[in-house]
Formats: C-alpha cells, structure tokens, sequence
DNA sequence: CGTGCGCTTGACTTTTTTCAATAAAGGTGG
DNA sequence: CCACCTTTATTGAAAAAAGTCAAGCGCACG
C-alpha cells in the first residue's frame, strides 16, 4: 500500500541494512512488497510500552529513542537506533507487547514490518532469520555491558566508557593526543542513557576538565586529552577528585 | 561422541526444552545428534568472559548463574538460567566472545551445541530459528526490565518486584492474605541479581519486616503479609520508612 | 566441637539526587 | 535583525540512598 515514490527509495535503502543487505535481489523485492513506509515528525510517539506489538520498524532517516519510563516520569534510554537498525522486534517473537516506548528526537522515515508477513519471510528464508538472530544477539551483548555499568560502575566510568567508544567509531584518529568528538545526541539524552541526570552528568563533564581528562565539553564537542586517563577511569582504576 | 545412556537421557529431556519441544521426533534426534553432555560440579566456572564461543549450552539439571564482574571483584548476576533454558547464546549469531562468566552453583549438567553444527541446522530448519529468536527476545525483555529497574527504581522497589513476581510462579495462592514464598538462590547470589550488596538487601528485608509488608525473611523462607503494599513499593507508589 | 561461611547490624563515608536559581542557546514572529 | 520565550545546561547547598568497614551471631559441616 505504499506510493512508487516511496519503493524506489525503499529499494535503495534496503541494502544498506544490515538485516537485509546480504539477501538477494528477489529476496529484497520480497521484503519491499511487505512494509510500508512511515513518517513521523520531531516528538511523536511511534509506539508506548504496552502496546500490542503488530510488527517492528527499522530507522531509515532521522533519530529515534528507546525508553523506559518511571511512574514519577523518569526515563532511561535503553538505545539509539542507528540508521539501517531495527527495533520494537520482540513482541514479534515473543507475543505480547512493546517493553518500552519509541519516540521520535527529530523528523524520521521507518520502515514498518507486519509481523505474520515477515515470519512467513522467516520461514521461507533461513538467512534473514540468521540476521534477525545476529541483530537481536547485538542487541543482548549491548544490554549486558548496561546492566554491568549501571550496576558496577559510578558515573565517571560509565561517561569514560561512552567517550572512548565514541572516539573510535569517529574517523578522527583516536591514537591523537588530542581528539574531539562530538556527541550525538543532547547531553539531557546522553544522562538517560547513562542512567542519571543532567546535573550530575554536567559536574562529571566539569571534574573531567579540572583534571585534564578533557579540554572542554561545549556544546556537542567534547576535547579529550588524555585519552589514557579516561581508560583507567572507564577501568576503574582511577577515580575523579 | 556421547555415550549411549547420555543419549538415551538427552532424548527424554530433549522434548521439555522451550526450545526444542515443538520440533519433530526427526528434528529432535539431528539435535541429539550434534550435541554434548557436560557435567560440572558446584563452583566449576562453565565460560569465562572473553572467551571464544564456540557453541553455547542448555541446562538440564542444577543450577547456573551468568554474572558479570567489575575490575575491582564485584558482581552482578545478569540472569539464573531454569532447566530447559539455553544460555551462552550470543557469540553463536553475532561472534566474538562470551559477554559474560557462567557457574555452576551445584552439580549440573549442561548440553553443549556446537556453533556450526548449529547453524546448520538452522539452515535446514526454520522452526527452530523461530524458537530461538524467541528465547532471544524472552531475554531481551527481561534485561530491558532489568536495566530500567536499575535505572529508576530504588533497592526496596526492585525486592519487592522479585517476591511479587516468584509470589505468582509459587503455586501457592498469590491472593491469599498470607503467603509464604521460597529464595531458589542465596540471599548473597539475589542481591547481586538485584544490584545490591547483602548488607543493604538485610536492612530491606528488615525494614520491609518493620512496616508489615512481610512476617519474615529467615532462611528461604519469605512470608510476605501485604501483598498489596509490596505492589505499591514495586510501583514507586509508597516508601519504606 | 570447632571452623567457616552466610547473614545481620551498627557507625560512617561516598555517591548521587533533589531543589533552586541562574545562565546560555536556539527558534519564532514582530 | 532583534526581542522574546522556551529549552537546555550549569552550579551550589542540602538530603537521601547505598556502599564500606568492622563486628558478631548462628547454623551447617567436617
């Protein structure tokens, strides 16, 4: 039920994807004739936690959010899909609903799958399953490593952490004495996902420099300087004054 | 390379499994087929984090607990597999190594699937990767609540979860006034579950005990008075004193 | 009948959050 | 282009939650 316009696009997308980007051509044009295309604008909720969980979506452009939400309305982020990631698939595995909400940070095209559709796709197609179990094994090794940082770590360890993978995924050179990096969402954002608040995060950005760990951390650019440093803290054989 | 009588208790066991109960009697001896049968004692660390997977288990019969560990000797155990539950599972679809430590907590025996072989069967098999996509996202849930119980609920918040929840697999009436539930794990292995230390998991127990909430938490044996009101503490509803 | 391990309790410290106030930044419409 | 307003970020002071250290108890097991 999607517009030409769109499958052109979508056809051009699709092998970006890491989920389907190994799949033949027939395979891809069985994929295209399944979604449809969903556009949704800065703030808008693509799915509540608790929602019947009818199929999942994969982030074609944009920024997207996954959270939890706290009675008193804290959140904690649980990920940032990147573009050619998909997510909201575990209802469609496992039955039931979305265990978290989906938000929209700015204006973004999803892709959306029916769930019965694609599992007969499975079914008939043990290669993308292989890639859904690759993508949702990821996803568990990356959920692991939150639930040891939440738990075993302080803070400054856990921003050390976020640094030093940022820098690496960065094309600057991160053996550089210096190297900036630039964060890729909010710094409010980055405390959710680092489960604390702005006001912490901002004093741990603060200790950092004192120290020499950075130079700055203005705006989105953080100066890192001491690129040792800011492993031992991540290791947690450091610890900020 | 198993021997004959392991076989023979592998075919009996093989058709209670989440994962493999649903296969056909065919599809259930190529499983038998690849695997292996390993027997730890109490103590016997089954993988370490960091090394390579070359396959990943089922637990048959004891117990297992997968955990993490800070550079500094803490622990945070990330889930207690039940029997029938795989774990280990990661490295075999996305490679690499081992996201975290497993240990058997008693005598146990495991079987062991060989990553290839595996995914072999997989292949040939569509069934069976729906099954472990589902137990993939089983777990994904789980640790998405885990995270956001982290996150946003505070140590009392998180206990109180864990009684309700064991409260309603206990097959005792979960709606009585009065209801006795049992630890299946060490108060010491169930504060590392929840992210805390024996002590502060003591002091909860006893203030929970102070408030009426629970009659008593000696031995494995909790003997919980209010349920409604541990509800509302797991909720964020109300505070312990 | 010790010995050791798991659990509990107390006093104290550390880390983080809360509350409040202010400053800076970004977008909108006059 | 500027004034305004909302959002985002920073900083201080105080409170709360959880962790550390140390000591003691009790029960199981050799």
């Amino acid at each position: 039920m999607t517009m030409c316009g769109n499958n052109t696009r979508i056809q051009n997308l699709i092998p970006k994807t890491d989920l389907f980007g190994e799949l033949s051509e027939d395979q891809q044009s069985e994929i295209v004739s399944i979604v449809s295309i969903r556009n949704v604008e800065r703030g808008e909720i693509v799915f509540s936690e608790g929602d019947e969980g009818l199929g999942f979506y994969v982030l074609l452009s944009g920024r997207v959010r996954i959270f939890k939400l706290s009675p008193d309305g804290k959140e904690q982020v649980l990920h940032f899909p990147e573009c050619g990631d998909s997510f909201g698939e575990v209802p469609v595995f496992s039955g039931g609903n979305f265990p978290a909400h989906a938000q929209a940070m700015k204006k973004s095209e999803l892709l959306f799958f029916p769930r019965e559709a694609f599992i007969q796709l499975i079914q008939k197609d043990p290669s993308l399953a292989l890639s859904m179990l690759a993508m949702l094994s990821k996803r568990l090794r990356r959920f692991a490593q939150m639930v040891e940082s939440l738990s075993l770590r302080e803070v400054p360890g856990r921003l050390a952490s976020y640094l030093i993978q940022l820098s690496r995924q960065d094309q600057t050179n991160a053996n550089q004495a210096t190297t900036t990096v630039h964060l890729d969402v909010p710094k409010s954002q980055l405390a959710s996902l680092l489960g604390t608040i702005p006001e912490t995060l901002s004093r741990i950005f603060a200790r950092m420099t004192r120290e020499g760990l950075i130079e700055s951390a203005e705006g989105n650019a953080v100066i890192i300087l001491d690129f040792h440093g800011l492993q031992e803290l991540a290791d947690g054989e450091r610890r900020l004054a």
